[in-house]
DNA sequence: ACCTGAACACCGTTCAAGT
DNA sequence: ACCTGAACACCGTTCAAGT
């Protein structure tokens, strides 16, 4: 057998060594970012993946890149459930669900809403990149919504994002996660109060909102 | 003259050079903080009002308080506003008027939200607390817009000051504080969208809102 | 190619020694 | 009573030296 010991990881041939320390870090960032929050130290991951702190710089460059590959399952996850729902009868309620969606994973464990704001928000330019898989179904469901006259047109999905994520940081800081739900709610309602005037699925007429 | 050169801060007597460093320190940390954000390192305020890291730690023990005491000024500015609105013939804009000046505060400089969330919702056992200055009557501005029907009743004080520190860190995060009050827009039509059915005064009994 | 110990910088926090 | 230099702990980050 003439072929050195290798694996693939994306499409980069790796060594056996470091395709193993690499799943241990993953493995070991798991737990700890579970356990201690996003904020855990890098070292902590380290040492619990038994490597130097050195190796994990040279898989990881970045907390948030080892962030991003511990949430990708979730990521995707969150993509499909957003093309799933496409196809849902009722399109107000299939965005309130993917909402709903978001911000429990949003608040999944301590210190979690910054980074995944800041992975959502990223304009990666890999077109395959996991953020553009999640977002580019979610904007559709806010689209479909907003087609539908279930939700107001002014609303762009970055407001869905802001307000999402704001929320989940409110109810990390409180470290009370079980009333994001709840404060989730209210900005549903600021959604759809407004929505439309005439067609079918519409919700009532109504005056301008009041900005100054 | 026997007796010794002292001034006031509060009602403790103090050293003179011990009163100069702590004006420094507050001086030093106001410019720090709109400099460089409410995480600017202690060190550079220290180095800046030309005392000792140490000499910091004995005047204020942690970050919070000093952060406190630089915004002693505008947290009363709040407080006096939301007492004035109370007279304000409409209660449901006075509680809007109130919500974006304190959003205002909050993005005055990166990094405040957090902080300025802490001592919002912190219940010191100090009555006479600028905390308590400032909730008492913004809370008021609250339940006299849900007496007048303006705004839904099954809000509590804390949802406010949740979401709009939620919007305020939305939007410090991205670093564009100019969107904060778009997004505010957003929740204060939530607030008052389901408000009342018919009366003038009266909030009529409505449907509950889509929790799940 | 990959791993590691070690170094460096930075920051928060505390304290013994001064005046 | 107050101030200070210095020490300590902790963390992120980088790199020369190994295999």
């Amino acid at each position: 057998m003439p072929t050195p010991p290798v694996t693939r990881t994306g499409s980069r041939r790796m060594r056996v060594d470091a395709s193993r320390n690499r799943e241990r870090l993953l493995a070991s960032a798991t737990a700890a970012f579970a356990e201690h929050g996003a904020d855990v130290s890098l070292d902590e991951i380290a040492d619990r993946a038994g490597v130097s702190i050195a190796t994990l710089y040279r898989h990881f460059p970045s907390r948030e890149s080892l962030l991003e590959e511990t949430l990708r399952d979730q990521l995707e996850a969150l993509g499909t459930k957003a093309r799933d729902l496409l196809s849902s009868p009722s399109p107000g309620d299939a965005l309130e669900t993917w909402l709903r969606a978001m911000l429990d994973q949003a608040v999944a464990y301590r210190g979690l809403p910054g980074p995944l704001k800041v992975i959502l928000e990223s304009e990666s330019s890999d077109l395959s990149s996991v953020c553009v898989r999640v977002n580019a179904p979610a904007a559709e469901l806010l689209v479909r919504a907003q087609q539908a006259g279930a939700v107001r047109t002014d609303i762009e999905f970055r407001d869905l994002i802001d307000l999402v994520s704001g929320i989940a940081w409110a109810a990390d800081q409180t470290l009370a996660p079980d009333r994001a739900q709840r404060l989730l709610s209210l900005v549903i309602c600021a959604l759809r109060c407004d929505a439309d005037g005439g067609s079918t699925r519409a919700a009532a007429g109504k005056p301008e909102p009041s900005h100054r």
